[in-house]
RNA sequence: GGGCGGUUAGCUCAGCUGGUUAGAGCGCCUGCCUUACAAGCAGGAGGUCGCAGGUUCGAGUCCUGCACUGCCCACCA
């Protein structure tokens, strides 16, 4: 590889995917995230959060990139200001996602799960998971999520499995699992029962059908509205209000169900609402959860007319073997042939969905387990609402709240076959049913032998609610669970807020809040609360939003603009990606991803890279004792080590720097990944790139006849400030800091990894505001000078002499002192300087500042026309400026009220912008402009 | 029907607790191959902060209303 003399095996250009995948590598295979609980006490702080677990079947989205990116920064952020950290990964069994997947692939070879059988199947979906299981977390393998290899977990494992049971069981012992027959969300699709949650509501044009049923005895009708008139075929009463006067001469009569032709009563119920249609509702309590309501206050029957493939039964009469949609069309068919269907109208219905297969939810009565969820809720409610898990952005907590106050009890039991079987057997003797930690051998009821376990598999998410405390070895009395319960931080999207998140509250508060002891009443209260609050599963949750496309368009496969992170990276790099992430991660808000942004924050790892290749070829050309002088990475995380402040950009950027670590360090402190990513961007290409590298360059020898001594601080400054950046951006841009990071040590560096070095502090000696005032002016000399050059078209080469009309002495001190960097072509590119007594403003080519005014010597023709513009457009804005400061400045309020320095900056502003006024005037006159 | 957001430069977005001149990236214009970097350097143009009121000495920032827009929740046939 061609080094081209550089230093230290640093190749010209960057190239992000060596160096990614060889530290990917290094940093799991040196297991250097592995937090090992301590044998006693608490010695270090500590913290720990749990990966949301990707499901087995997942592949890597952007939604998972910013949620493992925002983990990461935090994680790293903690482990290098010296917590025990602890980042937990694991996948979820999925069951639904995943057993769909294996049915799928089961298809291809012309097989059902049933033609295998309960057993082989799951057999099949072992082999699947061990097979593909393992893609997405190397997908987070490169993303550099450091995370602890050694505790990784699957819902599905044993012990993990067994503390699901215990729960089970615990639950049920404690009167909050019931069984029984209700309607739920039946998807026809996968065979199963769904909670609530997982029913996308979906506004649909649809038709209001009005059908009329035949008083029984009379001549008359009653019109009812549906908009599933299918479901007649299991109706068993018609409602009406009990105050709806106009059907006070039918109460009591019955009705002749058409085309089934059988009698159904009229009954007077609050289900009927007589602003709506024709104040008369059929009673289909088989098929919708308010009329099954209404059967249950009336003591109907309930017939089932649809199978669990919905189609209709045996109890639909004719239309048996139907599926439901073209039921639908006959039996509208058979009712208008036979005058029964009065009217159609165009009507919007809200049609329910499965989440996961798109098809139509049927309500549907049948079997099932159900969590009694009231008392969990009331204890998730008041930990949340007494701040013992906080929100951000605080809008979730009320918006958490809100699902809490209204929730309904949880279907926990899923048709399927993959997952937590239920730990409930039946007797085939005498029907009870038993709830076991293990598998019984006898009925508890009659000693009969003949037990059958429960078919149903739990609901995935209830074992992704237990995580928090399984994964650390409940119900194992634990010292993992000791020292890392409760988690410090949850950091997940929106999406799973109810699903997820306020479930695991729920639980977490139920299964880890130690019985009550009686005692005397005053200490109970105190250690009931605190018992209470280290029993939440999170102190804090983190909400981010959703990862969007460039134009702001959700991401989906349909609509084909869905951005595969693993592209992204393999274009730009893992660490730009990341930095594109944090840089946009504001808390609150969604992203819209563009690839042109990380295209940039890749020329920012392209600028730190050479920034790099920089500093090496200093110091091998210096002397690499200088480099080694200090062990930065030994020395403590205040401020920098080891620097040497000799010249005033030495004072400058070491007081910029502390400033900068200050700023990241809080804004981490509230998920501010965007500010904190910004601000060390700004830090790094704007300040250390742009000013103080150029400003060190003549010390460093570029110049003849530089001194040596000087040159060895100089280099010693670059290094100690260099390492101390890498450390400050390792948490977004791990890989190339731990690259560089190496680099500085030729390889032998004194920690295995810059993810173990410690975090910079600000370390307020260092904090010089004077020599960052000073700076300030220097810069904008600088940068007045460039700017006359630019406007008076001063060719590249040529250089021109300056006169500076200064005030204070400090200022001309201040330019004497660094005449020679201003001099410099990296700088003004000036030929001189002249100290003149008289004010330049008035002069063309010439800038006038708060602190001194500039002018550059140059004989040459200006645009006239495009200067008086220029000249008109600040004259304008200066005099809007004055007027304003006038106007506050007479207002008697805005003096008494406002702070002395508000005023005075106001003042001084308003003194030197009517002097501008002044200035500009003659100037344009001077100009002939008019 | 409830609830929560958004509206700032051509595009995508920042702007924390109200304070002196509203920022960035990309794009655009001008000039530079200056030996770390053309994935770069220097300079520049571009904004009545959705509209209308209000509070305040002072509003992009707080309040009210409106318009447009997105999302979540909800068993109204």
């Amino acid at each position: 590889m061609p080094t081209d003399n550089m230093p230290h095996e640093l190749p010209k250009a960057y190239e992000p995917g060596a160096i990614e995948s060889r530290w990917a590598e290094y940093w799991k295979h040196e297991k250097l995230f592995h937090a090992s609980t301590p044998p006693d006490g608490h010695a270090r702080n500590m913290f720990s959060l749990l990966l949301p677990p990707p499901n087995v079947t997942g592949r890597l989205h952007m939604g998972h990139m910013l949620n493992q990116t925002e983990m990461d920064i935090i994680v790293r952020w903690h482990r290098m200001r010296g917590d025990l950290t602890l980042w937990l990964p694991g996948t979820d069994h999925a069951g639904i996602a995943t057993q769909m997947m294996v049915e799928r692939q089961l298809r291809t070879e012309g097989k059902s799960r049933r033609d295998l059988g309960r057993e082989a199947f799951i057999e099949r979906v072992w082999c699947w998971r061990k097979q593909y299981g393992g893609a997405i977390l190397d997908q987070m393998k490169r993303l550099g999520a450091s995370v602890d290899w050694e505790r990784e977990y699957f819902t599905m494992d044993e012990n993990l499995s067994r503390a699901v049971r215990e729960v089970f069981v615990r639950l049920h012992e404690q009167g909050l699992i019931y069984r029984g027959k209700y309607i739920v969300n039946w998807c026809p699709d996968c065979g199963t029962a769904i909670s609530d949650l997982e029913v996308k509501h979906e506004e649909v044009a649809g038709k209001l059908y009005e059908i009329r049923y035949p008083v029984v005895g009379s001549k008359e009708f009653i019109t009812v509205v549906t908009t599933r008139p299918e479901t007649m075929l299991g109706d068993t009463a018609i409602a009406v209000n009990a105050k709806d006067e106009r059907y006070t001469h039918l109460h009591g009569k019955m009705v002749m169900l058409p085309l089934m032709n059988r009698e159904i009563p009229i009954i007077l119920d609050e289900l009927a609402n007589p602003e709506f249609g024709t104040g008369a509702v059929k009673v289909t309590p088989a098929h919708d959860p308010n009329d099954f309501q209404a059967g249950l206050r009336h003591n109907l029957p309930q017939i089932d007319v649809m199978d669990e493939r919905a189609q209709m039964n045996q109890n639909a009469g004719p239309y048996a073997g139907l599926d439901r949609f073209d039921a639908r069309k006959r039996v509208l068919a058979d009712l208008e042939a036979q005058g029964f269907l009065v009217a159609i109208k165009d009507y919007t219905i809200s049609l329910g969905k499965c989440d996961r297969s798109g098809t139509v939810v049927e309500p549907r009565l049948s079997e099932q387990w159900f969590v009694k969820i009231e008392p969990l809720a009331k204890r998730a409610i008041e930990v949340v609402e007494k701040g013992y898990i906080r929100f951000t952005p605080e809008n979730y907590k009320t918006i958490y709240l809100n699902w809490m106050y209204n929730i309904h009890d949880w279907c926990i039991s899923r048709q399927l076959w993959w997952g937590h079987r239920i730990p409930a057997w039946r007797c085939g003797d005498c029907g009870e049913v038993m709830v076991a930690r293990a598998t019984p051998t006898k009925c508890t009821k009659c000693g009969g032998a003949k037990l059958e376990q429960d078919t149903d598999v739990l609901d995935t998410w209830f074992s992704s609610a237990l995580l928090p405390f399984t994964t650390l070895g409940w119900p194992e009395a634990t010292r993992d669970l000791d020292v890392f319960y409760p988690t410090s931080l949850l950091i997940t999207g929106f999406d799973i807020l109810f699903f997820w998140v306020a479930r695991m509250i729920m639980m977490g508060c139920w299964f880890m809040m130690p019985p009550e002891k009686p005692k005397s009443p005053g200490e109970k209260t105190a250690s009931h609360e605190e018992a209470l609050r280290n029993s939440v599963p999170f102190r804090e949750v983190y909400i981010h939003a959703l990862v969007r496309d460039a134009e702001r368009q959700k991401m989906s496969k349909t609509k084909g603009n869905v951005l595969d992170p693993i592209e992204v990276i393999e274009q730009y790099g893992t660490d730009a990606t990341r930095f594109t992430l944090a840089a946009m991660a504001a808390p609150g808000t969604d992203i819209a991803f563009n690839p042109s942004r990380t295209e940039g924050y890749r020329n920012f790892a392209n600028k730190i890279w050479n920034a790099a290749r920089f500093m090496f070829m200093n110091v091998d050309r210096i002397g690499e004792v200088v480099a080694r002088a200090s062990s930065p990475a030994e020395a403590g995380s205040q401020g920098v080590a080891g620097f040497k402040a000799e010249t005033l950009e030495d004072r400058w950027i070491l007081s910029r720097f502390n400033g900068v670590a200050a700023y990241v360090n809080e804004a981490l402190e509230e998920f501010r990944f965007h500010e904190a990513a910004n601000r060390i961007y700004d830090f790094f290409w704007g300040e250390f790139c742009d000013w103080y590298i150029e400003l060190i360059k003549p010390r460093l020898m570029f110049e003849e006849g530089a001194d040596t001594g000087a040159a060895q601080v100089a280099c010693g400054n670059l290094v100690a400030l260099f390492e101390a950046s890498l450390r400050l951006l390792h948490p977004v841009m791990p890989f190339i800091t731990e690259e560089i990071w190496h680099a500085i040590y030729d390889g032998k560096p004194p920690l295995k990894s810059i993810a173990l070095a410690a975090f910079p502090e600000s370390n307020p000696k260092q904090i010089d505001l004077q020599s960052e005032t000073q700076m300030a002016v220097l810069q904008d000399l600088i940068v007045s000078v460039r700017n006359l050059r630019a406007e008076m078209k001063v060719e590249p080469k040529v250089k021109a002499p300056i006169q500076i009309y200064a005030l204070e002495p400090e200022i001309r001190s201040l330019i004497e002192q660094n005449r020679g960097a201003i001099l410099s072509d990296r700088q003004a590119n000036v030929e001189s300087i002249t100290f003149v007594e008289a004010s330049l403003a008035k002069l063309a080519g010439a800038r006038h500042t708060a602190r001194f005014d500039v002018h550059l010597m140059y004989e040459q023709k200006i645009d006239v026309a495009a200067e008086c513009v220029r000249l008109k457009k600040d004259l304008e804005k200066l005099e809007r400026d004055v007027a304003n400061a006038e106007r506050q400045l007479g207002n008697q309020s805005f003096l008494a009220k406002a702070p002395a320095s508000v005023v005075e900056g106001l003042r001084r502003q308003k003194r030197e912008n009517q002097g501008l006024i002044e200035k500009t005037k003659s100037k344009m006159r001077e100009l002939g402009c008019n």
